[in-house]
DNA sequence: ATATGATACATCGTAATACAAGGTTTGTCA
DNA sequence: TGACAAACCTTGTATTACGATGTATCATAT
């Protein structure tokens, strides 16, 4: 299909995470497990090489800083990142409707 | 993130089109393009090794047949098919709404 | 009459993605 | 002290969708 449809994009939710604040990994993790209830349980192994790949992209930067004993890394959504969100962000809508309208589902 | 999540899953899509009547496989290109809008561009390098796993997995069986001079490879999904499709509209159903309220995006 | 494009099927190689599995260090608590 | 959670990381692997390409038939336009 399109590819940038595939909604797979975790790039949307860790962006929109950084969107609200500045968030180091494990934060992350443990974040978007909560506000979905826990259907999103992604893996280290997942969400490292992703935030690597955004950050050589130029979607976020990070700073290392220690904090309540632990040293942690820190990721700051850029402007450029702002921008692939909002775009992300309606593709992840106009995929939505698709699919429900293929399915003959209410949105 | 969970497996069965992945809503990459162009099965359901293609299952649920084959619950409502038998079609083959550029049929089955064509409509999913005319009920998204456009959204969905399935290449046929991407549905036809689809459609044979779903009959090598039980989902469907498929049968030949000449219709209007062209011959043509129709597909029917079985009891296991709609098994499958009830599971993964289920699934899309909790991945949407996950989405959803990771992004703060009403439903 | 012939060329083009749509219909209809197919395969193969490739890039992206998420995961499993493994590893390290530091802090906390029993 | 030993176990577990926090926090970071890498490598290999399976899946997925796609691009490219190939074949054959039919309709339409030139």
């Amino acid at each position: 299909m399109a590819r940038e449809a595939t909604p797979g994009g975790l790039d949307l939710l860790v962006l929109h995470l950084l969107s609200e604040r500045e968030m180091y990994g494990y934060e992350i993790v443990t974040e978007l497990a909560s506000r979905s209830n826990a259907v999103f349980q992604m893996k280290e192994g997942t969400l490292y090489p992703l935030l690597h790949r955004l950050e050589k992209e130029g979607a976020v930067t990070a700073y290392e800083e220690k904090k309540e004993g632990r040293t942690r890394r820190y990721y700051r959504i850029t402007r450029k990142g702002r921008g692939r969100l909002a775009q992300q962000r309606e593709e992840w809508r106009e995929y939505a409707a698709a699919v429900n309208a293929v399915l003959c589902m209410p949105g």
